[in-house]
RNA sequence: GCCACUGUAGCUCAGCUGGUAGAGCAGCUGAUUUGUAAUCAGCUGGUCGGGGGUUCGAGUCCCUCCAUUGGCUCCA
């Protein structure tokens, strides 16, 4: 007999040999329906793989990572099975679950896989799912598998059995599909209830683009048919939300094949509605001690020779730009900070002046790779909401938290209230990797993470994850669909004073080298208005929005009561438009809604002889009659 | 940058195996003066992404460049 331990702390008696799906039908039914693996001593195991001895034992299920992965990981090997079925000459490279389902990178030779035969395979794979095939594991020498796979001439198999250690080789097999693969995976395939295969694209074999590019093709599945139909539907209001299409259609921004590619050029509505964010950061800013300042697009190739961007990223970036007469050498700005350290370098401080903070909404141009540009989250040219604050070590901590506080004031302003930080600090076994005393380091970590604790702030400590300059801590954000971006970060760096040698003189007469800190709670400008039109579909919170209502008159003889109502909110600081079209009521209603101007103001008869205005909102309908002033006063609550 | 897909009017899209372009919406003009998501009629609008080639003839076939999209790789 063994003992099984549960997490709960309760203690079993079992036979040896046991499985985990044996007991969890000890337990019940349903727990042993729901169970795909199971994990023993902290490793997921097969739920058929006999247990011997005495074990930690935690059953999983789809509602555990683990659970899901090993679900889509064994929907890898069902598409194989099928793909090795309708295509016998197939090769297969390697078929992982991701976040959101799985994909195997496949070589078909000649033939091309294409979007169309998704259905063939997809139908091949629920024909296969009728088997209800177990998946077996068997431990294989790696000589027997490596005669097993030179038989079938898969080359990236052998390649793979390369790198394994003799002794921990495992093959499974489901129907008649064998495959190389650490496990674990379901018990068998009836679990499989609902498949879609989701997209076909190309991807270098292991991630070398010197190597073989494969076809890779990505699904997903599911326990329920339910759960399909809930996945596709949030699919669909994914591609609903998308800020390309609503950035057009809002008429916020646009990209021009003459200005070129990546190159974001603001529309009149989406300027004012970035001006507008703008406007709120620097005006916090000022409240809180930072200097605004303004430096040139360009900057001589020695500034980043001296910052170290030059050798580091210099043949990846956009090339120099040369004077005519004199040949020097000017490059587009990639960062604002070179060019903020000359600032404070130009004259000498004493330690009384710090934190010198200072700040400019800095334009700047990377060269990112054709195939990497999307929309406004991945451009050449953007701007950063970027300061720098230089002060000594012992000052760090409260600087930290004065940056934590106003990048959870802007996120919470712009109505994100799901975030978490990660931080990444230094790899201890590395710390020769990194640059800046071991002292300073210390301090600069502890400052961070006692900064997130004292604002209690959600964190994740990822080690090794350090920039090898100095720790830092990137804003993880939710959005209303429940995807994650980074946006806002904060960075200390030692690297940029050494390199700049910039001092200060301390209360001992000596001079000190200042800390630096990066920060720019949106990030990118670009990037992070692209997130909150995905956030908010379009609807932005009132004070940010282009136009906050619309005058909708029933008629043209009431133009003149829409221009006094107009201007009675004007007066309040409220900006809005008069639909002066002859259209009708009904028209005007749905072109504003498309719009999404927030809220509709219609008048007519009743609403002139009572001085009211009809208060519609936009995707909500009707709010009934009252006086402008009450309206006004409502929204102004809103706003605020 | 690499692989694949796509590029037709401001927008969304149709145009079979080659026979010199079509719809809806938008826009313009006119009529309609309208009560909570599309009033009606007429009209304008495209060197079919750019360039080159094959052909009697190219939106359609071939080459090349540009851009978009989905991936790969990368991201100070």
């Amino acid at each position: 007999m063994i003992h099984i331990t549960f997490p709960d702390g309760n203690v079993r008696e079992y036979e040896a040999g046991v499985t985990a799906l044996d007991i969890a039908r000890s337990i019940s039914e349903g727990l042993a329906r729901n169970v795909l693996t199971a994990k023993i001593n902290g490793e997921v195991w097969d739920a058929t793989r006999p247990i011997n001895l005495d074990s930690n034992l935690e059953l999983l299920t789809w509602n555990d990572p683990e659970g899901k992965a090993t679900f889509w990981h064994s929907s890898a090997h069902l598409m194989a099975e099928a793909l090795e079925a309708l295509y016998p000459e197939t090769k297969f490279g390697i078929g992982p679950p991701i976040d959101m389902g799985f994909y195997y990178d496949i070589d078909t030779g000649d033939r091309q896989i294409t979007l169309e035969d998704l259905s063939l395979i997809e139908a091949k794979m629920k024909v296969l799912l009728e088997a209800k095939s177990e998946y077996q594991r068997r431990e294989v020498s790696k000589k027997e598998a490596i005669s097993y796979f030179n038989e079938k001439q898969d080359p990236y198999k052998l390649e793979l059995l390369n790198d394994l250690k003799d002794g921990s080789i495992t093959f499974y097999q489901q129907g008649n599909f064998v495959d190389l693969c650490r496990g674990p995976h379901l018990p068998d395939t009836s679990k499989i209830k609902a498949i879609k295969l989701t997209n076909v694209a190309g991807a270098y074999w292991r991630g070398d683009e010197k190597r073989k590019m494969m076809t890779r093709i990505y699904g997903i599945t599911f326990p329920k048919q339910k759960d399909l139909t809930e996945y596709l539907e949030f699919v669909e209001e994914a591609k609903k939300r998308d800020h390309r299409k609503l950035g057009t259609e809002l008429e916020l921004f646009m990209f021009s094949e003459r200005v070129g590619a990546g190159l974001p050029i603001w529309l009149p509505k989406g300027a004012a509605l970035r001006s507008r964010m703008e406007e709120f950061l620097k005006n916090e800013q000022l409240k809180r001690g930072y200097a605004p300042v303004i430096t040139p697009h360009i900057g001589k190739k020695e500034l980043y020779v001296t910052s170290g961007h030059y050798e580091k990223y210099g043949k990846d970036s956009f090339q120099p730009i040369n004077t005519p007469r004199e040949g020097e050498e000017f490059l587009l700005k990639p960062m604002n900070c070179p060019h903020h350290c000359e600032i404070y370098s130009h004259k000498p401080h004493s330690y009384r002046d710090l934190p010198i903070r200072i700040a400019e909404f800095g334009t700047v141009y990377r060269y990112e790779q054709s195939g990497e540009l999307h929309g406004l989250s991945r451009v050449r040219g953007f701007t950063q909401d970027d300061a720098h604050i230089f002060c000594t070590p012992d000052q760090l901590k409260d600087e930290f938290l004065g940056v934590l506080d106003l990048t959870k004031l802007v996120l919470n302003k712009l109505g994100f209230d799901n975030y978490t930080a990660q931080i990444s600090l230094r790899d201890p076994e590395n710390k020769e990797k990194y640059i800046g005393s071991d002292e300073n380091w210390e301090k600069a970590e502890q400052a961070i993470i006692d900064a997130t604790k004292d604002v209690g702030l959600e964190t994740v400590v990822v080690l090794g994850e350090a920039a090898f300059y100095g720790p830092k801590l990137d804003f993880m954000v939710k959005d209303a669909l429940g995807r994650s971006w980074q946006l806002g970060t904060i960075q200390v760096d030692y690297n940029l004073p050494e390199r700049f040698e910039l001092e200060y003189i301390g209360s001992d007469n000596a001079s000190h080298r200042p800390v630096m800190i990066h920060r720019a709670p949106f990030g990118s400008m670009e990037r992070f208005i692209g997130v909150l039109i995905e956030h908010t579909a379009g609807k932005f919170p009132l004070w940010l929005s282009p136009e906050q209502y619309a005058i909708l008159p029933i008629s043209d003889l009431y133009l003149d009561y829409a221009a006094i109502v107009q201007e009675e909110l004007a007066a309040l600081g409220l900006r809005g438009t008069i639909d002066s079209r002859t259209e009708s009521i009904g028209r005007k209603i749905r072109d504003t809604e498309l719009r999404k101007v927030p809220y509709m103001l219609i008048v007519g008869e009743k609403e002139q002889t009572t001085a009211q205005v009809s208060v519609r909102r936009q995707g909500e309908g009707d709010k009934g009659n009252m006086t402008v002033k009450e309206w006004a006063d409502q929204i102004l609550a809103e706003i605020k």
